[in-house]
RNA sequence: CGGGGUAUGGCGCAGCCUGGUAGCGCACCUGCUUUGGGAGCAGGGGGUCGUAGGUUCGAAUCCUGCUGCCCCGACCA
């Protein structure tokens, strides 16, 4: 490609609105241009991202066994009600009505779809297993998209569904996938990790997310230091391995006027934050309210929380109405004593004592608490997110917190949507069977914003090479001048062509700074400079996007630096 | 959804407090000079100052409504 006749569309300044790295970047480099709050176009240079993914992608899909199709964005609401998602998806469901009135919504996702193609298409476990997958956008009305193309609207996944007669072939499958993400993130060359999670709304049994690292990422992840235990810390178990002490304090009222939080209480009283417990109460399933106690210092995880049986879904938190008629005080008062709702404590904190709580009286707390003696013992739960030195759920090693970004997510869905839907097949007996699904989405477009993020530096992108817009770009040093500059460029740029190389000639009429300041913005990672100062040795400069020095190669050499050969 | 901020040329901003009819940088166009790390000089084009209303002789500026966008929050015990 020549660049005078591609759009390159480049910016000095960041832009105010974006901020995180990957956004900056990409509307610097001209990959994106934003059209409304979540909606983002893609520019011939984005898009050239984009493509590279999605071969990938679709490469390793075809390998694993996938057939690919394509399936409407408009999705009519009976499918939604049949599956029971149309009340229960919520508002990030974009609804629809069309001139006759019919309700329609904007695929967020497609189990519905297909699970009504492969109960119209699947006539025979003779057919099975089936995969079939996607690449194709999708739209989910988020409630704040931020950090550009990393959590918009609008954006390109490749979904796979796939239908099994028995579960062990649906575990074959799901190991199958598990090894093309693999394939698929090793191949666009990003830093990686798979970990246990949460199946979240789509339902099911087993799943696994795929999660870029880097430290913006909106994930926090837990991986063992004694073995591969890696896990989203929405699901990673709490272990507790401490034992309750003795009871060595009376348990009394201090006053503790002002204070509202575990921080004022800890400076109130002078006492570590580890001997003060939180009471935090939400909507009850069978009661108007439960009490979940942690540890001072611990976090809830409000997956683990909503997972309780007693406990409302989703989760929502008392209102100050809600909380003064349980407890007759305000939220920052909050103690377990004397409750008459249920309470359920988390491992670590039903095994302390003499703890210090909300008294239930507004200005009041207790201090010299203790189960059993004080209140009844709890019921207990892990409640809360793991945290850095936690022991691991396997038992080797401790547990050490990092930071991702999910860009692939594989589910083991049984027989969840083929029940409601009745996808059934008659087995090799002719008896019927719910078909047992799997689903399996990467996130095309937040892969490319993912991969920004991990590799940047001041002057801009690091693309891996897999996935740059252009393996590689010429840039010839005053070219309307030379004309011998100008025909070792084009002859250079014809032998990468003809080798396959995807390049890009850089021939536009500028200033070297200016061309090399915007190839490196744009972050292609081999750059070949061809100048005067070198063609009489049939030699130009090349160097590597990563590399702080050019090197002087002979030109017959360029392809070499590319793995290539003519 | 709650709170805060913001809206001025394609982009980034100043002007607003103290009302007098719009300016800077980048980008763009023309010319000359320059030419291996985002050039210099000269000239030029482009804005109903988000929108609707109000106050005023006069509104980008003051007031009100609406809308867009951004940030924070939705973990507080």
């Amino acid at each position: 490609m020549r660049a005078s006749q591609f759009h390159i569309s480049t910016s000095k300044e960041t832009p105010a609105d974006a901020e995180i790295v990957s956004h900056q970047l990409m509307l610097r480099a001209g990959l994106i241009r934003r059209l409304a709050s979540g909606l983002y176009s893609w520019m011939p240079m984005g898009l050239r991202v984009i493509r590279k993914i999605e071969a990938i992608v679709r490469e390793e899909m075809d390998r694993a066994g996938g057939v690919e199709l394509i399936m409407p964005a408009i999705h009519p609401a009976e499918l939604w009600q049949e599956s029971g998602r149309w009340e229960k998806y919520g508002p990030e469901l974009l609804r629809l009505t069309d001139r006759h009135d019919r309700e329609y919504c904007v695929g967020p996702t497609h189990e519905e779809v297909i699970t009504d193609i492969a109960r119209r298409e699947l006539r025979s476990y003779r057919q099975m297993p089936m995969n079939f997958y996607q690449i194709q956008t999708k739209f989910r009305d988020e409630i704040r998209p931020r950090f550009g193309v990393m959590r918009s609207r609008e954006f390109i996944m490749k979904d796979a569904y796939s239908f099994h007669l028995s579960e062990e072939s649906l575990l074959q499958t799901f190991d199958d996938m598990h090894t093309a993400y693999c394939a698929v993130f090793d191949r666009v060359g990003l830093e990686y990790r798979p970990v246990e999670a949460d199946s979240g709304s789509i339902g099911g049994a087993k799943s696994r997310e795929f999660h870029v690292l880097a430290e913006s990422g909106e994930d926090a992840l837990a991986y063992s230091t004694g073995d591969d235990f890696a896990a989203n810390v929405e699901k990673a178990e709490a272990i507790s391995t401490a034992t309750r002490g003795a009871a060595k304090s009376e348990m009394v009222s201090v006053d503790t006027p002002k204070v509202h939080t575990i921080d004022q209480l800890t400076k109130a009283l002078k006492i570590d934050v580890t001997q003060t417990i939180k009471t935090l109460l939400v909507k009850g399933a069978d009661t108007p309210v439960v009490a979940l106690i942690i540890r001072g210092d611990h976090q809830l995880n409000e997956i683990k929380a909503e997972h309780l049986d007693a406990v409302l879904t989703p989760l929502t938190f008392a209102d100050a109405k809600d909380i003064k008629a349980a407890a007759n005080c305000d939220a920052g008062s909050l103690g377990p004593v004397g409750l008459t709702i249920p309470v359920i404590a988390d491992g670590d904190a039903a095994a302390m004592s003499d703890f210090v709580c909300g008294a239930n009286v507004n200005g009041k707390h207790l201090q010299g608490v203790n189960w059993e003696r004080d209140l009844p013992e709890p019921v207990i739960a892990d409640l809360r997110n793991v945290v850095d030195g936690d022991p691991s759920p396997t038992g080797k090693g401790e547990i050490k917190i990092v930071r991702g970004i999910e860009v692939g997510h594989i589910f083991q869905l049984g027989t969840t949507y083929s029940e409601t839907m009745k996808a059934a097949i008659p087995d090799e007996n002719g008896d019927m069977q719910n078909m047992h699904m799997g689903c399996y989405g990467i996130g095309i477009t937040r892969t490319a914003a993912a991969a920004i993020e991990q590799n940047n530096d001041g002057k801009g992108i690091i693309w891996p090479d897999a996935i740059a817009p252009f393996t590689a770009v010429i840039s010839p040093i005053h070219m309307a001048k030379s004309e011998t500059v100008k025909a070792a460029a084009e002859a250079l740029y014809k032998t990468m062509k003809d080798a396959g190389v995807d390049v890009l000639f850089d021939d536009r009429p500028l200033r070297p700074g200016v061309m090399f300041a915007d190839m490196e913005l744009i972050g292609i990672p081999h750059r070949f400079v061809v100048s005067e100062k070198h063609i009489a040795n049939d030699q130009l400069e090349y160097k590597g996007r990563r590399e702080s020095d050019a090197e002087i190669i002979s030109i017959s050499d360029a392809l070499g630096k590319l793995g290539v050969s003519a």
